[in-house]
DNA sequence: CTGCAAGTTCAAGTGCACTTCAGGTCAAGC
DNA sequence: GCTTGACCTGAAGTGCACTTGAACTTGCAG
């Protein structure tokens, strides 16, 4: 173990962090962290960095793809380090979209509530099931919930 | 067009549910839907296979994977068309289901409101950061909200 | 100085839910 | 009977977010 620098080894990022080694370096060769280098070419990462990772954590939790979040990354001050302030800067937009998602499923569950009332299921009344108001509404073709909750909503593959 | 039958082509399929045929054909494989043959060889579904369809439609909206959706559609009962009744029997344990994503996304929420307020983002603390409290209850490494969502909660690949 | 855990790269694989493509066949209207 | 749009199959591709594997190198403890 590494002990009287301020420098993370991977091992002791992905113990601290969470992620798998190779979710650290994925992440570095998308863009959304980065690290420097041993003479041997190793990677030692500032302590800063697991604040961004936490960041990342929370943003994947609230549905937000890795563009998005490297978007988010991006709005943070260049050359000094994050400050709480600057976090909270870019974390707030997500509350609006937590209270979109959050409606979007109470909507889903009244209408529930009505189909198994019901039991229609019918593709032009069935408030759960049209195609053009929950899904299509949001794109084309089989929508599911997690593109839902997507800002960016293009149709699978 | 086909007209005086009560069996629908691939076309009147993709009219009427907003699925495409290429997931129809998918479906089919995956043994969700079933349709008969002419004798040269094309499908014709039985006009209850788009309630069937509205079925999926509904549980891909809820956050189901297709396995599940499958699974539920296997307590339909044999034999018989299923009536109002069968469908709001198997899509009762939704609510439930609902119930759950909506307290995990407010309680997504108000950890956020706490974050935000203290700008902490901490690996050991934050409410929606930390992987032992969100992700790393339902899974391991890097868990998204989709999969948050399911009942089948293994990592990616 | 050596041993070996921990690190490196790059390519390929994974899972889901489909879509797209190539190359051919069917069926309904004229 | 012919045309033409709808349909067929099987294989391969897509996008995301990683993981896995193979073959090799580093760096710290003893």
């Amino acid at each position: 173990m590494l002990t009287g620098t301020d420098l993370l080894t991977v091992g002791q990022m992905t113990a601290r962090s969470g992620f798998a080694a190779s979710a650290l370096r994925y992440y570095e060769a998308e863009g959304l962290i980065s690290a420097s280098r041993t003479t041997g070419g190793q990677r030692r990462y500032e302590r800063h960095i697991l604040r961004r990772l936490a960041f990342i954590r929370a943003a994947q939790n609230i549905g937000l793809s890795l563009e998005e979040i490297k978007e988010a990354l991006g709005r943070l001050p260049e050359g000094r380090t994050p400050t709480p302030a600057d976090w909270a800067k870019i974390s707030r937009a997500w509350r609006g979209r937590l209270e979109q998602e959050i409606e979007a499923l109470v909507r889903l569950r009244d209408g529930l509530e009505q189909c198994i009332g019901c039991g229609c299921l019918s593709m032009k009344r069935c408030r759960i099931s049209n195609p053009d108001d929950v899904a299509a509404r949001y794109g084309s073709g089989a929508v599911t919930l997690p593109e839902l909750l997507r800002e960016d909503r293009r149709a699978h593959g």
